[in-house]
DNA sequence: CTAACTGTATTACGTTACATGGTACAGTTA
DNA sequence: TAACTGTACCATGTAACGTAATACAGTTAG
C-alpha cells in the first residue's frame, strides 16, 4: 500500500496518517473501500498496532473513514473532512505568506514566486 | 523586546527563534546591534538561561547572530543567512503547493487562492 | 457453535526531547 | 578587583512517542 520513510524525524503515526490522507484525496482509495486491519497494517509496516490504530482512530475522528466492530475500518464519504481538509491548507497557505511578507517579500514577488513554482511541478 | 506566547506547544527555544529572526528578517534589530545577554533575557521572559543560550547558538550556526567572548552577542551582516532562509521560504512554498497539487488543486484554483489571501491581508 | 478474524481499550515500560537548575570557567570592562 | 559577558557541562523532572502484552466485544467463515 505505501513504506515508510525512515529519513521523517516526527512520529509514525503521522506518518502514517499522511499517506492515507493522500491515498484517499488523490483518488486511490475510494469511497466504501475497506482498509487493511490494524494487526494486518502492523505487520506490513513493521510498527506496532497501536500505532496504526492511533492513525486510524485520527483519521476517524476527521471524518474520512468510519470503522464497525468486527468488520473493519472503511473509507467514508469524506464531504466533512474535505471541507476540514481544504481549511486548513488554505490556512496554511495564509501562515506562509503572511511569513513571507514579514519578511520583506512584496505581493509581486510572491505572486512570481508561486508562478514559478507551478510551473516546475 | 517580545513576549512569549504560551498556546504555542512547540519547544520555547523554538518560537524565541522564530521571534528573533523576525526582529532581524522586518529590520527591527539591524546589523551590528547587540542582544540582551544570556541572562538579562532568560529574566526577561521568565525562562532558563540554557534556553536562550540554545536559540542564540543556533541562530549564530545559522549566520544571522555572531558572538564574542565577554562582550555579547551582536545581529550579524547575514547575506548568508538571509540566503538560505529564501531558500528554505521557498521550498516551504513548493511543498505546500505540491500538496495542494496532490489534493487535485488545479493551477487555476491554487493561484486564486494566493490572490485572494493578498487581498486580505 | 466454534474458531479466527475484526475493532477497541488499558496498562506498563523504555527512550528521547525539552526545560529547568546549578555550577564552573574564560574573556571583557568599568 | 568586581561585575558583567559567553560557553560548557551535569543532574533532574516531565511529557510525548513507540513498543509490548493483555483483554473484551462484535463479525464471519467453517
Amino acid at each position: 500500500m505505501f513504506t515508510l520513510d525512515y529519513r521523517d524525524t516526527g512520529p509514525i503515526y503521522a506518518q502514517i496518517k499522511e499517506k492515507l490522507k493522500n491515498l484517499v484525496l488523490t483518488g486511490a482509495l475510494k469511497e466504501g473501500e475497506k482498509l487493511p486491519s490494524v494487526r494486518q497494517m502492523s505487520k506490513q509496516l513493521a510498527v506496532n498496532p497501536n500505532t496504526i490504530q492511533r492513525a486510524y482512530r485520527e483519521l476517524e475522528t476527521e471524518g474520512l473513514f468510519y470503522s464497525v466492530q468486527g468488520k473493519g475500518i472503511f473509507v467514508g464519504g469524506g464531504e466533512e473532512a474535505m471541507e476540514n481538509y481544504r481549511k486548513e491548507e488554505r490556512q496554511k497557505m495564509k501562515a506562509l505568506i503572511e511569513e513571507l511578507k514579514n519578511h520583506r517579500h512584496t505581493d509581486e514577488e510572491i505572486l512570481r514566486m508561486v508562478e514559478e513554482i507551478l510551473k516546475e511541478i
